[in-house]
DNA sequence: ACATAATACGAACGGTCGTATTATTATTGG
DNA sequence: CCAATAATAATACGACCGTTCGTATTATGT
């Protein structure tokens, strides 16, 4: 048992370099572009070489894939729980959520891309993208109820149909910054998501906004 | 000048036949998932034969996508119009919007998947998308001003703003929908959109959440 | 320093990709 | 009904796909 942060192999710190590519190339054209060739060659390793370090295309998706959740947890989750609980910590997570891809120098969040790429397909990839999206969900769920605990939000307020229009925000925000080219997408995302937490943590103005009509 | 309801030629009939399945595939997998082979393959046509249909791939995946916005515009955004001006006529919008793929036989909106697909990427068919999605947000910024003029919403709201978090909402539900499996996308996105159109309404109530700190 | 395992390479495979050229068959207007 | 034209097919091409295999090279542990 080593610690997990010993001395890399030299497959290791090659297979690093290799998802640092795959990662870059598939926050830019999706994981399904991902190709051994194009990727051999912006490494200057062989397509055998490359395609040894994982048994098929599917495995180094994969492997992309986890490698952008790690990341992702790095840059934005992690950091986010040293924020007080409730609200504070909410607000982290979306700051660091809406942020954490310039960090990680990437073009957008991998796993937001890939999930509107794979889900409305079968097979390994969707329910890898599927499994961590829901994790994600679930977080985002903890973290709401929290804010209710500690008093930020309503008791009773919806934590799915929060956590619903959260994810919507952010879906927002990218399709502003990347197909519009918004530089205002990160600011309208914020007052989004202000506009949420408003509508949840007034028990008051909370309980009319819910009991009207739909 | 013939009416737009000409008889088709055999050509226009099998463009057609190619350009359904197409849609359809596209919604599935994505517009970059076509191919001449497995279209040809479905359409019962040789590889050449389709492909004299259209110049070029390329061609073939801006005719997809000039054919699912048609669509859209047939049985979502027109049908919409028949609806008073204001909130109802925005009301009448989204319904549609989340419902028009279920009457098409699409497995989603291709339009939105296709701004995921290629939001981050450069030539003709991004180009096409941009274009189609920031004039139905037009279109969308349009039906919120009217809101306004009718008494419906406030007239300090911030259009933009509002546009922005109803893609969201439509984002959200696709995912919802899609990576998720949830039966409750649609509700929930009727929901969220209630909750932003109360957000919205009522000028005593707008003005309180629009003005507080961010 | 040496044995051994880890790592990378080059070449080749069968397939499929998009596309061009050339020929054949259907359709259509006069 | 026939000529003109549109529509489809047949065939082939080079490029790239993911993958396999045998071999060379390079680290690594002792």
């Amino acid at each position: 048992m080593t610690a997990p942060e010993a001395i890399k192999s030299k497959g290791e710190i090659t297979r690093a370099i290799i998802l640092q590519a795959a990662l870059q190339q598939a926050s830019v054209s999706g994981f399904e572009s991902l190709t051994i060739g194009t990727l051999a060659e912006q490494t200057g390793l062989s397509k055998s070489g490359l395609f040894a370090h994982f048994g098929s295309k599917e495995d180094l998706q994969l492997a992309a894939l986890d490698e952008s959740v790690a990341r992702f947890n790095r840059l934005a989750f992690i950091p986010a729980l040293s924020a007080p609980r409730g609200l504070p910590r909410m607000r982290a997570l979306i700051e660091n959520w809406l942020t954490w891809t310039e960090k990680a120098e990437l073009a957008t969040c991998p796993l937001m891309a890939a999930s509107a790429e794979f889900d409305r397909r079968d097979g390994a990839v969707r329910d890898a993208v599927e499994r961590h999206l829901r994790r994600l969900n679930i977080e985002c769920m903890k973290m709401i109820d929290m804010a209710k605990q500690t008093g930020d939000f309503a008791e009773d307020i919806d934590t799915e149909q929060f956590a619903f229009e959260l994810f919507g925000i952010v879906a927002s925000c990218n399709q502003a910054r990347n197909l519009f080219r918004d530089k205002l997408a990160t600011q309208r995302a914020q007052i989004a998501f202000e506009r949420l937490v408003a509508s949840a943590c007034n028990p008051q103005k909370a309980a009319k906004i819910k009991t009207q009509k739909v």
